[in-house]
DNA sequence: GCGGCGCTACCGGTTTTACGGTAGCAAAAA
DNA sequence: TTTTTGCTACCGTAAAACCGGTAGCGCCGC
């Protein structure tokens, strides 16, 4: 019994060639190919197919969002996450998002094969460098520290318009609150984030907003 | 004859993946493949190819000034650009440096083929997302703006300073200057840039790092 | 019901930015 | 040579950010 494969990353260019790859192999067979996040998950329905390879950056629903949905819908259907970054935060997200793999595009393609077979098998792998990054996450401390803040509906308005360069005023205006409001929820912000300034709460909120594009 | 190809990319998987695809062309032959722009110049040298498929996000040297640098050491190898990204930064500055055609890993691997071709026999190639953009660029004004701006090597190390957080105090305290010379570095950076507050400039500090990543 | 949380709003204060002008000095360019 | 550019440094002012406490009101959950 062949692994039937998903495919789902927004270069096509890569998807082909993808395919190329894996359809030379005598255990595997690419049962289909997308670039949009929405279209995995009906395709997925569709096919149901053993196994997705899923890039994180795509349009219409992003590679974690994807699999989050995914893992409810298709329990059955595994998900090997195929990124070009191995950043903590994209790794430690799409793992409990529920993926069962975790590969870079700087990887030799052989290491994808090794991720696709694990999973098939129902086992989970990582490659050197995500392990490494897992592992230091479950010994430091950004593991704990990041589930830990959540922000207001509000707040999350007051730090974008902040990240955009506005001033507490030009705030309130648009919000239509008073301006003293605007910095307490400024305050507020910066207490549960633990930042300090602009420059931090707007880098804050542009890894935010890459996160959820 | 056939059309001697050197491949640059950063992402093992997607190179090996890519000399799949060219391989099963009758005129084409992948003569070489790296992940590292300095590399690239070495095996240029020692192969002399046809035509380089070049990667912009590469380590050792970016695959622009790669190029800038492969068009003067051997003027017979062609460029073709193959990048994520069609940012009209990107794609003016590849074109600037050298490259004789501009390709997106999110087009259809055909486009790819039909540009090595192309350049093959001398030409350019354009894909069509980028050919819009440097159309845009032609018509536009965001090309003469753009080369307009541009920070001394103190000024970057301000503006960086500034984007992570750093207070104009920190920042004297970092470079051994006084706190007022930094305030003078960060008004004529404000004033270079037409920007007016540590979002804004935290903001273009970001794209910057992005670009020359 | 009552405590907690979110949103609203104001008081006070210190620190930091943002923007203006002036100016010396060295190196590079015209 | 003169001019320009970059880096250095100080003087000011006004605005904004940052930090603390207090407090009313509505909503949700225990």
């Amino acid at each position: 019994m062949k692994i039937r494969i998903l495919i789902a990353d927004d270069h096509q260019m890569f998807r082909e060639a993808l395919c190329n790859l894996l359809r030379a192999e005598e255990d595997m067979e690419v049962a289909g190919q997308t670039g949009d996040g929405l279209e995995v998950l009906t395709l997925a329905g569709a096919l149901a197919p053993d196994l997705v390879c899923m890039d994180i950056n795509m349009p219409g629903l992003n590679g974690i969002e994807t699999t989050r949905k995914l893992r409810v819908a298709c329990p059955q259907t595994r998900v090997v996450a195929l990124s070009a970054f191995a950043d903590q935060r994209y790794v430690l997200d799409m793992l409990a998002a529920g993926a069962s793999g975790y590969v870079t595009k700087a990887e030799a393609s052989d290491e994808l094969r090794r991720a696709i077979r694990a999973v098939a098998r129902g086992r989970t792998y990582l490659c050197p460098d995500v392990a490494g990054v897992v592992a230091g996450a479950a010994s430091g401390q950004t593991a704990a520290a990041a589930p830990a803040v959540s922000l207001s509906t509000r707040e999350q308005q007051v730090a974008g318009l902040v990240a955009q360069g506005h001033t507490s005023n030009q705030i309130a205006d648009r919000l239509c609150i008073a301006p003293s409001t605007v910095e307490v929820h400024r305050r507020n912000i910066m207490r549960k984030l633990d930042l300090h300034n602009v420059a931090d709460l707007t880098r804050y909120v542009l890894n935010q907003d890459r996160h959820s594009a």
